[in-house]
DNA sequence: TTCCGCATGTAATGGGTTACATGATTAG
DNA sequence: CTAATCATGTAACCCATTACATGCGGAA
C-alpha cells in the first residue's frame, strides 16, 4: 500500500525513482527496502493496480496506478482500520524487571537521552525542507509533527515513570500529585 | 525476547500459561499467538536459553531461563537500542492526498473518535487491575500510562492537524498561533 | 575511458499469522 | 458423561531484511 501511495502520488515514476521518494519522505514513517519495493511493483502490475506507462534505457520502467489502483488504495485508507501496532519500545519497559529498580531507572534515563536527538533530528528536518502549500505537503508537515510530539510526550513521560518507580506506594494509590496529569 | 523476558518473569511456567500472562497483560504491547509460542520456546531451549525444570500430565512442560537466557535479556535490554518502528497510522495520513482535502478532514474526525474509544478502554483497564506495589505492577503501571498519554497526545495533534489542512497558508510560514506548540 | 549513478532483479533466511490437528483432565 | 479447559504441536503462506548479482548511460 505504501508503494501503491506514492505511485499515486507520483505517477509515471520507477522503481528506482520511488526508492528515493521512500528514504527522502517516508524513511521515519515507513522504510522500504529495494528488493522488496521491486517484488511488490511486479505483484501490483500483475494485480492490474498499476501499469506500465513507459520503458526507457536500462529496463526503465515507468509506472502508474490504474483506476483499480486508485480504488484500492481509498478503500484501504478509508475502510480498514489501522490495527494497534506491536511496540518494541513499552516491551522493553515492561520487562525492565530483569535490570531491578536501579536498572530501569538508567535505562529510563538513557532513553530520554536517545529521545532528544531524535528530536533534535526532527526539528533540522522540518527546518531544512522546503515546505510547498499544497496538500501533500501539509500531510508530510503534520507526519512530521506528530513525530515531534511523540518525542516530547515521551521525555514527558520517562520523567514521570522515573518518579513514579521511586514511589514506594503501591500505582493507582494517590500518593503523587502528578499521577493523573 | 518477549517470551524469554516473560519466562523471566515467571518461572516455571507452561506455554498455555504464557499464552494468557500475554494476552492479559503484553495485549496492546505485543501480541503473540499460540503458534509463534511454541515455536519459539522450542527454539530457546534448543539455544540454551531457557530449560524445562518440570513435565506434568498432558506433556505440560514447565520453563525457567537460564543463566545464559537472563544473561541475553539483560543484554538486549541495555545494549540492543530498540530501532524506530514503522507507522502505518502515519503512512496512512501522509497518503490521505488521495483523498483530496475533504476526505483528509473526514479521516482526522473518525481518527479522534476511534482514539476516544480505545482511550476509554486503556481507563476502565486501569481501573480494574489491581495493582500490587512491586516493580513489575509499577512497570505494568506505566506502559498503560504511556498509551493512555499517546492517546490523548493523538487526539490534540488531529486537531490541530485538521486546522493545519484547512489552513490556507504555506505549512511553516508562521501564520497560526499553535504551529509550534 | 573510467567511474558514479541509474536501474533492475534473485536467493536465503527469519518473523508472523491463520488454519489445521490432536489429545488428556477435570468439574459439573 | 460430556463439555470446557488445559496443553502441545505442524503446515502453508506472506512480509521483510540482507546479501548477492548484473549491467547500461552519461559525465568528466
Amino acid at each position: 500500500m505504501a508503494a501503491l501511495g506514492l505511485i499515486a502520488q507520483h505517477p509515471d515514476s520507477t522503481g528506482y525513482d520511488l526508492l528515493r521518494i521512500f528514504e527522502l519522505s517516508l524513511a521515519n514513517v515507513w522504510p522500504a527496502t529495494q528488493s522488496q519495493l521491486y517484488g511488490e511493483l511486479g505483484k501490483l502490475t500483475t494485480d492490474g493496480l498499476i501499469e506500465v506507462t513507459a520503458t526507457g534505457p536500462r529496463g526503465r520502467k515507468e509506472y502508474r496506478a490504474t483506476e483499480a489502483g486508485h480504488a484500492v488504495l481509498r478503500h484501504w485508507l478509508v475502510d480498514e482500520k489501522p490495527e494497534p501496532q506491536r511496540n518494541p519500545l513499552m516491551l522493553k519497559v515492561f520487562l525492565l524487571t530483569e535490570l531491578g529498580p536501579d536498572g530501569a531507572d538508567r535505562y529510563l534515563s538513557e532513553m530520554v537521552d536517545g529521545v532528544r536527538s531524535a528530536l533534535d533530528e526532527l526539528d533540522r528536518l522540518r527546518d531544512h525542507v522546503d515546505w510547498e502549500p499544497d496538500l501533500q505537503d501539509k500531510l508530510g508537515w503534520v507526519v512530521l509533527e506528530w513525530g515531534r510530539r511523540v518525542c516530547r510526550m515521551q521525555i514527558e513521560w520517562a520523567r514521570w515513570a522515573q518518579a513514579e518507580l521511586a514511589d514506594p506506594t503501591a500505582p493507582n494509590s494517590g500518593s503523587t500529585l502528578d499521577r493523573r496529569p
